[in-house]
DNA sequence: AAGAGGCCCAACCGCATGCTG
DNA sequence: CCAGCATGCGGTTGGGCCTCT
């Protein structure tokens, strides 16, 4: 035996709403709710439309603070960590999103957000070019360089942000620090200065330090931690950039004319560089690198991994 | 100016899940 | 426990709009 349809098909009206049919099922569902019953309401609403189709048209439209528009780099940020820990959960993401719906952000995923991303993947040899085996990226300067890196940075891709504070204070703390190995390399030093063995992430981030500076004119190569920083905003503000010093040395990434945005820096373990030409292994990527979030999303991961479980 | 192709997004479809009797 | 039904959800589609040639 076949389901049996939600209406009557050959009576329904499909397609595009009208500014009539939108006003009468607001001014139903304003004044009397849904009553619970979606498949009842249209007929009582006075309107030609299957149930499911006026379910929709609500949610997706007509209910009030409904954001339409531009995403915000917070709004892609949230997407993105939430794709790669969850998936096409749509329902899920948007419940972290006021005001935005499932099908607004999976189309915006499908049509923008994927895209960005596979972008950056293209492009992401500016990363590859780094390939040291452990890295410390410091940021400021500017969005100028290489705008995919703050999405990059949003999604938690290819960079793990394994360290900062090891105390509550911070937005974003981690309680199991990784110790920087002794052949690490920091890219804000300039050329290849490396890290005193034994240096533990928490080390720089409590000491307004991030490696051994050794421009001589003392303006790079240093990164302050700034008081109670925000790793978020220092995620989104933060590039990675090239320029050079009044001598010409050049410094990978750096600070912007001595203007630096927050502080801190980046702990990247780059394992190999890879061309990754798929989404299945950009969440495979995602999947095999220590994926760090800040502590508001921290706990809602947990919450989610838990209903999942 | 106009046609082709691509993009975007509202809406539909069908399956999964939950609820109720 | 089961069947029937409503709702929720994610994948897909189609048409309007935009851009390019």
């Amino acid at each position: 035996m076949g389901r049996a349809p939600c209406c009557d098909k050959a009576n329904v009206k499909k397609g595009p709403w009208s500014p009539e049919e939108d006003a009468k099922l607001k001014e139903y569902i304003e004044k009397f709710g849904t009553g619970g019953n979606w498949i009842a309401l249209p007929q009582k609403a006075g309107l030609r439309r299957c149930g499911k189709s006026c379910r929709l048209r609500w949610l997706n439209y007509l209910r009030p603070n409904i954001k339409h528009g531009e995403f915000s780099d917070e709004e892609d940020r949230v997407i993105c960590s939430l794709y790669a820990n969850i998936g096409s959960r749509w329902s899920i993401i948007a419940a972290q999103l006021p005001g935005r719906t499932d099908n607004d952000i999976k189309n915006y995923w499908n049509t923008k957000l994927k895209k960005k991303l596979m972008g950056f993947v293209s492009s992401s040899h500016k990363i590859r070019l780094l390939n040291h085996q452990h890295q410390i990226i410091t940021n400021g300067y500017n969005n100028n360089y290489c705008p995919q890196i703050s999405l990059l940075q949003a999604s938690s891709l290819l960079i793990s942000s394994n360290y900062s504070n090891n105390n509550n204070t911070s937005p974003c703390y981690e309680t199991n620090i990784p110790t920087i190995p002794s052949s690490s390399t920091f890219l804000n030093t300039g050329a290849s200065a490396s890290c005193t063995s034994g240096i533990t992430a928490s080390t720089f981030q409590e000491s307004n330090f991030v490696g051994p500076a050794t421009s001589s004119d003392g303006s790079y190569g240093v990164s302050n931690c700034g008081e109670n920083l925000d790793f978020r905003n220092y995620m989104y503000n933060g590039v990675i950039g090239e320029e050079e010093d009044q001598n010409n040395s050049k410094f990978l990434i750096n600070e912007g004319g001595g203007k630096l945005i927050s502080g801190s820096g980046f702990y990247v373990e780059q394992q190999n560089a890879l061309d990754y030409s798929s989404l299945e292994e950009i969440k495979e990527l995602i999947s095999t690198n220590h994926i760090t979030t800040c502590n508001n999303n921290s706990l809602l991961l947990d919450e989610i991994k838990k209903k999942k479980s």
